[in-house]
DNA sequence: TCATAAGATATATTTTAAATACATCTTTAA
DNA sequence: TTAAAGATGTATTTAAAATATATCTTATGA
C-alpha cells in the first residue's frame, strides 16, 4: 500500500512554490532540486495547473506560482485529485470478476477505511506540511535569499 | 493507492476456510474458485500457515483449515501481515532520498493518516465480512452441500 | 510398498503500472 | 528573432507484482 511518486512529487512541487512565494519557479528548479525526473514534472505540473493549484507563465521569464494560499489547499482534495487509482482491491473495480461480491461485506469495510485515512488529510493544508519551518526548508531545498542592494 | 491482490487472495482464503468450516480445502479448489493462479495462492497460503491464520495438512486427503475462529482475526492484524510494503511514499523509506525530510511534516500526518486507516480495520474481523450471509457465499463459492444419506 | 494426492520451495518468466526519456510544438519577453 | 520557458504526444524503461515451471517432501490408502 502506496501512495504513487506522481502524487509525493505534487506534494513537492506546491511545498516548493509555498517555500519560494511571489517569485517564480521554474520545473527545471525544481526537479533539479529533488533530483527527479523533469519530463514527470512536467505532467505533474500540467495537471495541478488544470486544477488551479498553480499558475503555468510560459515563454521567457515564465514559471510557476502557486494558485491559491498554502491555507486553502487541502491535502486530502489534493491525493484525491493526484492519486488517480483509489480502487483498493479488485471489487471496487468496474471490471470486478470476483465471484462473491454480491454477498461480501469487505468493499464497504475498505471504503470505510479508506474514508478514515482521507479525512485525516482533509484536516490538514499545504500550510500545515510547512508550519513555522519555512526558513529550514528554504534552506534544504537551496533557495537562495533574495540579496537586497545596500 | 491499493492492496496488492496478495492481501486481497488472502482474506479470500481465509473467508473460504471460513466458509467452509470443519472440511478440508485444497489450494486448487481456491484457485478455481476464484480463478486465480494457484502458484500463488501457495506462496499466500504459506505465509497464512506460518503466521497461524490457517493450518495446511500435507500429503493425500491433505488442504487447509482454517487455523482460528473467525471472530478472533482482525482485518487490520490480516492487512498488516500480508501486505508487505507499507512506506506510503518515499520518506518512509529506508533508502530516502528527499532533501526536505528533515524538516517536512508530510511523514508525520500520512502516518496518521494510516494509522487511521488501519484502526477502521482493527475494528472488524473475519467474522464481520461473513455476518450472516455464510449460505449465500457458499452458494456463490460453489461449495457443494453436504449431503446427509437417509 | 508404492502410487497418488496433497502442500513446500526455489527459480524463472511475464505482466502491468508507473516512471522516465525523447521529440517536437507553442508562447513570450528581451 | 532568438532563447527560455511551458505543452503535448509518443516511446521506452523500470520495478514490483503476479504467474509459471520444475522439483521436492509428506502422508494416505490400495
Amino acid at each position: 500500500m502506496h501512495l504513487t511518486r506522481y502524487t509525493d512529487y505534487a506534494i513537492r512541487v506546491l511545498l516548493y512554490l509555498a517555500v519560494k512565494g511571489e517569485e517564480r519557479t521554474t520545473i527545471n528548479e525544481i526537479a533539479q532540486t529533488f533530483s527527479i525526473s523533469r519530463n514527470h514534472l512536467m505532467k505533474i505540473v500540467q495537471e495541478l495547473n488544470q486544477k488551479g493549484y498553480l499558475t503555468a507563465i510560459r515563454g521567457k521569464n515564465g514559471g510557476l506560482l502557486l494558485g491559491r494560499s498554502p491555507e486553502t489547499i487541502s491535502l486530502g482534495a489534493l491525493v484525491r485529485d493526484t492519486e488517480h487509482e483509489m480502487a483498493l482491491v479488485e471489487c471496487f473495480r468496474e471490471d470486478n470478476t470476483c465471484v462473491i461480491t454480491p454477498s461480501c461485506r469487505l468493499q464497504p469495510i475498505l471504503a470505510e477505511a479508506l474514508s478514515a485515512f482521507l479525512n485525516v488529510l482533509d484536516q490538514y493544508t499545504l500550510a500545515d506540511l510547512l508550519a513555522d519551518r519555512t526558513s529550514q526548508l528554504s534552506t534544504l531545498m537551496r533557495i537562495p535569499t533574495l540579496t537586497v542592494p545596500n
